[in-house]
DNA sequence: GTCTATATCAAGATAGAC
DNA sequence: GTCTATCTTGATATAGAC
């Protein structure tokens, strides 16, 4: 059974997750080092373990932060006329903002076994709804979001793109035909 | 002016190269230590330093080399009846076949001022053409596939996931019209 | 809850002999 | 062209005192 990775740390413990955080927006992966972390809270690394078993839970903790966030703002964005539309800008803004963030919790295999119940579903759920339940449309809008995403935050476009352009020309690929008046597609899983 | 990276490097230069392709492919971006290339070659990793300046060339050698693989691919694929089909089948078929080398050669901002004058749009201009000269579709397809093979790569997708159909959604929807008999569009930038 | 001291390991790179 | 010896740096993590 999955543990929920934040609920395990004590309160210092989610201090310095909260530091580890910091660091890792403001000098990217290579500055996330336990000496960091400690430095921020002005203590030294090796107190930071009888907080924190080891490294890579404290990357579980920023990687379910991560995707908690980035959860929230698909329920809202869900809401808008054009869900499709709004979704797909919410992802794009989080990623945009904040970017090593965003690195770190899709740059490798989600660690679902440390992860909250149902976290990474709560995202899935709302990307299929938002192509009207048609989930190899949504796997495919969700590559094509992942993919102008990492694409853009590693230059890979020539100066000259309109990227604008291009994200409107993916996303009306994948919109639903306009709803006829009929019973909700079942949720189901990305 | 840029260089052509592999043309700067001797024969032993080459080979060394090839001995890191070899490390990198074995055991991933964490093996690629001039230790193990070194090992690789019966050598010791001082000694790589008379023909290569630094470990960064070796990755800028790695990048050319994988760049012009894909180019070649794609330059194949391009001749098929269905050239946007078998564009796509071919990048997903590289990364597939090269996951450690496809992930050195996107997961970064390119070289650009060390690869080979006109490397990165030979493989664009491909794309470009396969979309029927739309640069928007042409960056939402690269996006799509980008984000597909990385999604696949780091397994985000749940096991029972149809992957081939997800490709089939998302290639369709940037195919070009059908070509009516007209004059060739202009070769253009991805 | 934090400290110092330390173990362990591995990385990139240089100097200079042969 | 390769070697040994070495420099420098930095990482995770543990033991045990306070």
């Amino acid at each position: 059974m999955a543990s929920s990775a934040p609920d395990d740390l004590t309160p210092r413990g989610r201090e310095i997750v909260a530091a580890a955080r910091a660091v890792l927006e403001d000098g990217g992966p290579d500055a996330l080092s336990m000496r960091a972390i400690a430095e921020r809270l002005g203590i030294r690394a090796p107190s930071l373990y009888k907080h924190v078993p080891d490294k890579e839970a404290l990357e579980v903790a920023l990687v379910a932060d991560a995707l908690a966030e980035v959860a929230v703002a698909f329920e809202t964005a869900a809401t808008a006329a054009d869900p499709l539309t709004a979704v797909a800008a919410a992802y794009r803004a989080w990623a945009l903002a904040h970017p090593h963030r965003y690195r770190l919790m899709m740059d490798r295999p989600l660690p679902r076994d440390r992860l909250p119940v149902g976290l990474e579903d709560r995202a899935g759920s709302v990307v299929v709804a938002a192509t009207g339940g048609d989930v190899d449309a949504a796997r495919a809008a969700f590559a094509f979001a992942h993919g102008m995403v990492t694409l853009e935050l590693n230059d890979r476009f020539p100066p000259e793109a309109d990227l604008d352009a291009a994200w409107k020309r993916g996303i009306d690929a994948f919109r639903p035909l306009p709803p006829t008046r009929t019973a909700a597609p079942p949720r189901q899983r990305l």
